[in-house]
DNA sequence: ACAGTCGCTTGATAAAAGTCAAGCGACTGG
DNA sequence: CCAGTCGCTTGACTTTTATCAAGCGACTGT
């Protein structure tokens, strides 16, 4: 690992308190390691062994059943990953593959509950960390559970148009497969999604994708703060 | 609120460790209050005050969204709800109503913020209760993604008889519109789903479900731990 | 006792989403 | 260069789910 990664990860909310000392004793045992894409890094039902944190590329968290398979998010650098089952000493309850070729940091299971009992200031630095991640999945349910796929796919790319800040001109940041089994739809369905939307000055060409009147979809998408702002 | 309540919120595994004397200053300025049924407790949006213990009786988390409503979770004594929002100082993500009468403990959310910041075992018990959450959401998003109304309803059936040991006998806690909520269906298909699992030995009279043969209804459910299991 | 409401069910119908099949264009490896 | 694969789209069709309407029985308040 680079000095600037170890600083990047130093950066997070999470490891921000924390004496420099208390982050050394923490990374021992750590390993830092470059994956191709599409390299499976946790099956579900394995024991947390370790904390994973994206430093460079993209991580797919999925999850399967029978002959079904769902994307539940996407961790991007820098964050971290499957953070609960290491606190509980579970099993994983997604798996999780690379998007493109990454760079992870793995810190062993056992150092993040040690610091945590420790460090009282890490103690609640992970508190925050996991009632984020718990609200975010809120979110997600809410997203779910309330709204057509028509309507997920409207609040997505307003979304990342807000992200992105270029004025109508988006681009989707991995395959629509992905974006379809994210926004829990056939692929053949998120194209009809997009056709659906043109009337509301969607316009798609491969990734690209063009909001001429982002007003007109956002009526139509009704997003609250309560599902799609990503802070709050 | 009655010594033996007190006694009972303090056996939480988020209190257990707490010393009596930091556990009476966390409890300053609560109030413990009884509600008739269906009164709103919370209204998402609004900003968390306080943090609930259900003491007794029963909570539903519900969330709207445009002419929509769906219920989150239910909350059963003795344990908290909106504990994410508390330590975000952040607006609740969903309403709540009691479900029949019931008691509410309630603690001034700065009382528990700074009880993290004082008493580090408290802090380590604050990551396993909001792990804990994370993860059963986790598994609710799976369910939700992973499987049709009749196999949630399946699954579901076979939790209540693992949970009341009655042999196969088993009765709904609560009333079929509010579980149709929880298993993102409609009251009627929810019926309709009742009569599709009469082939595997499910028989309904008003809110008692008879299971005649479980392996036959487990066949067709498919359970697995990593969505089904409580604890895991 | 009675009208009224409410929870639940059933049937008919409509809308949403999934499946199957075909085709196109981009990339890939021999 | 070419065959093969893969991502994506479109069309036809099926299945699943929602909606609308009606009816039944239990409970509620007058």
């Amino acid at each position: 690992m680079r000095p600037e990664n170890r600083r990047q990860v130093k950066e997070l909310t999470l490891f921000r308190a924390m004496p420099d000392a208390a982050f050394d004793r923490l990374l021992a045992g750590s390993f830092f390691q470059r994956f191709p894409a599409h390299v499976v890094l946790i099956r579900e039902g394995d024991l947390a062994d370790f904390l994973h944190i994206v430093i460079d590329g993209g991580v797919e968290l999925f999850s399967n059943w029978r002959d079904h398979e769902t994307t539940i998010s996407i961790a991007r650098p820098i964050s971290t990953f499957i953070l609960a089952a290491v606190v509980k000493d579970a099993p994983y309850l997604m798996s999780a593959r690379t998007l493109d070729a990454s760079s992870i940091l793995m810190i062993p299971s056992e150092n993040i509950r040690t610091a945590m009992l420790d460090d009282s200031a890490f103690g609640v630095a992970m508190v925050d960390e996991l009632a984020a991640c718990f609200r975010e999945i809120v979110k997600a349910q809410k997203n779910l559970k309330l709204r057509s796929g028509v309507e997920r796919l409207a609040n997505y790319l307003l979304r990342l148009d807000a992200e992105q800040r270029n004025d109508g001109r988006v681009v989707l940041p991995f395959e629509k497969k992905l974006l379809a089994s994210l926004l829990n739809m056939t692929p053949e369905n998120l194209s009809r999604a997009f056709a659906t939307l043109k009337p509301y000055g969607v316009a798609v060409s491969a990734a690209a994708v063009e909001i001429a009147n982002p007003g007109d979809l956002r009526r139509f998408a009704k997003p609250t703060p309560l599902i799609d702002d990503p802070k709050s």
